[in-house]
DNA sequence: TTTCATAATACACACGATTGCATTAGTCGT
DNA sequence: ACGACTAATGCAATCGTGTGTATTATGAAA
């Protein structure tokens, strides 16, 4: 790689000048400035970023820690966080965790020793643990808000059995159930153990939805986790042909774009995400940029917005509405690493 | 951050010694590496890779540029070439370069400042011009055998009358087409103007559909260049109350989750982005570590596999099969930085 | 006691870019 | 003609690590 000197010595100047001239520093002549220019332009020249960021201590670079990428959600996650640290001039250095905590810790470490300017954490297990997690800003979706507006609106719809079916891993998972709890408990309703399933794989999907519809009361809507497994509820109960909404009221969570290309159309709450990932990114870079006033750690929560589309319909009854909201749990969780550290020196 | 220097003046003793400790080195005595190790740990010392990286010439870094990773595509390569990466104690540095040509040559000339020790490079659109191509690796998907596999099998159940709908904005959008024709034209059948439509919005595919139904002589088969995009078609004639298979047969490509999401599953091609992820790295950490012999630029081409699902079916009349393979044409391009450069000094 | 080998550690430089300070050259004023 | 000021450039240190070489110190052998 050409440097700094390999131009100097061919303009017959110290490096110093050099890097005077490609910052276009007035300190060296316009003549010698041009000519040098000329000369970094047609040798190609390009600046050794490790260098640079060895030398100014900041590498203008933030680390993405996501879990994986395979499940919708985080790539469009990832697309708004991407851009928007671009436009503030950052790069992005991704980590992919993966289920283990251990791996997290991993990736955490090597980001540090990177020198990032800035860290984003996405967790994805309830319970991961993070050092000093006191002492970090959070934002997180307020997924008990948004499972308490689908609870809301299947009961406003007339539904008075509804089921659940998924796998809580998320930590914003079991908001989501307590949320919908919460509406379900206002509305005088209860929800039995035999309207609760686990089920992440497809085949558990399936037997799952073969077990609902084979209760001597069946539900008439079904609460999944996440629009994918929505989306393979819809699949199974449209192999046995049973019509939805018409039979049975379908709702998802998170708005993904696959929301739209299953048939019928989703019912979700979404809206969450482009939010989430400006406060997400916003907050590190005012924190790197010391510009954020308040030095004690950020709590900020963004609620999702009900969707209404084709998969849900009433139930041949009427109906009756609550109202109250419910308290809020985390789900994001950033870390700046320069901010709180100290130089010994 | 805490530095070599520290934990050597609370040690007393010299940075080299520390870093021949911490590094294991026989040159230290036992008692002092086992102190200093200890002091480094409990002073919880990170090494600063960005020093590092400065004095080996080399970062442990590959840069990723990819177009985008709201198509579900891309999201897919990228958790293969993520773990890949990972497994060879590669970090990934990734790059959204969008649709425009100059955005990805700002990612590439970031990525070379930054110094990583090599670049995978997506490139989505037809006719993106890369710096000398002919000196890069490549590793391609063999669209062409994938649209001509689907056709033939549209052909083989007995389809006459065939429409393509999409948007070939892919490099290799353009291969399927091509692919599909040839085995259009092996069969004897051509592809009329009317039954080729360009579409990439939902709405924009929704009145193709339309349109396409409208005609008096409608298609039984429709073939949409991306899974996402046969999903609404799927959704649409589900709106229009076609029944699919039955009345109409839908195929899509690359075999994308979404596509046993929807209903019925999707036939498709696919099964080429796993191998065509190892291969992407295999090579460039082959040529980062100069093991591999063969000093020319490789072309590797994976072929997809069909992937027979419940969106097709026969249009109730007799079939007849032909078979011919065809030409491929490029789709990835992969570039190492640091193996054709050369230090001047 | 002197010499030599060896073990343990310190010194110093390199990696490449930036920048405060010193140095040189050039101009102007008296 | 000489001092003073300024413009232009070079010198040298810095950021943190790693490593070749020099420098001690220690012990053993003669």
């Amino acid at each position: 790689m050409i440097t700094l000197e390999d131009i100097a010595r061919q303009a017959g100047v110290s490096h110093s000048t050099v890097s005077r001239a490609l910052a276009d520093s007035p300190l060296v002549h316009p003549d010698t400035k041009k000519r040098i220019q000329d000369l970094a332009r047609e040798a190609g020249y390009q600046v050794n970023q490790v260098a640079r960021n060895l030398r100014f201590q900041s590498t203008r670079t933030i680390g993405l820690v996501v879990p994986e990428v395979s499940n919708p959600y985080y790539p469009k996650l990832i697309q708004q966080v991407a851009d928007l640290a671009r436009e503030s001039g950052y790069s992005l250095q991704l980590h992919l965790s993966g289920a283990d905590q251990a791996a997290e810790n991993t990736c955490l470490a090597s980001l540090r020793e990177q020198r990032v300017d800035g860290i984003l954490l996405v967790t994805a297990e309830r319970g991961r643990w993070v050092e000093d997690a006191e002492h970090i800003d959070m934002v997180m979706g307020d997924d008990a808000k948004g499972g308490y507006a689908l609870a809301q609106h299947l009961i406003g719809l007339g539904h008075r059995s509804i089921a659940i079916l998924g796998k809580p891993s998320h930590r914003g998972g079991y908001d989501r159930l307590f949320g919908f709890k919460t509406a379900l408990e206002e509305a005088g309703l209860v929800l039995s153990e035999e309207m609760q399933l686990v089920a992440n794989s497809d085949a558990e999907v399936k037997s799952g939805v073969i077990q609902l519809i084979g209760l001597t009361a069946p539900p008439t809507a079904i609460f999944a986790y996440q629009d994918s497994l929505a989306a393979l509820v819809i699949g199974h109960l449209a192999d046995m042909c049973i019509p939805i909404p018409q039979a049975m009221t379908v709702v998802g969570f998170d708005n993904l774009d696959l929301a739209t290309y299953i048939c019928p159309h989703l019912t979700t709450v979404g809206g969450h995400i482009e939010p989430l990932a400006a406060q997400f990114v916003n907050l590190l870079i005012a924190r790197i940029r010391k510009t954020h006033p308040n030095t004690s750690p950020q709590r900020v929560v963004i609620t999702p917005q009900l969707v209404v589309r084709g998969s849900c319909a009433p139930p041949r009854r009427e109906s009756s509405i609550t109202k109250k909201t419910s308290s809020p749990e985390g789900y994001y969780q950033q870390l700046p690493t320069r901010n709180t550290q100290e130089t010994s020196r």
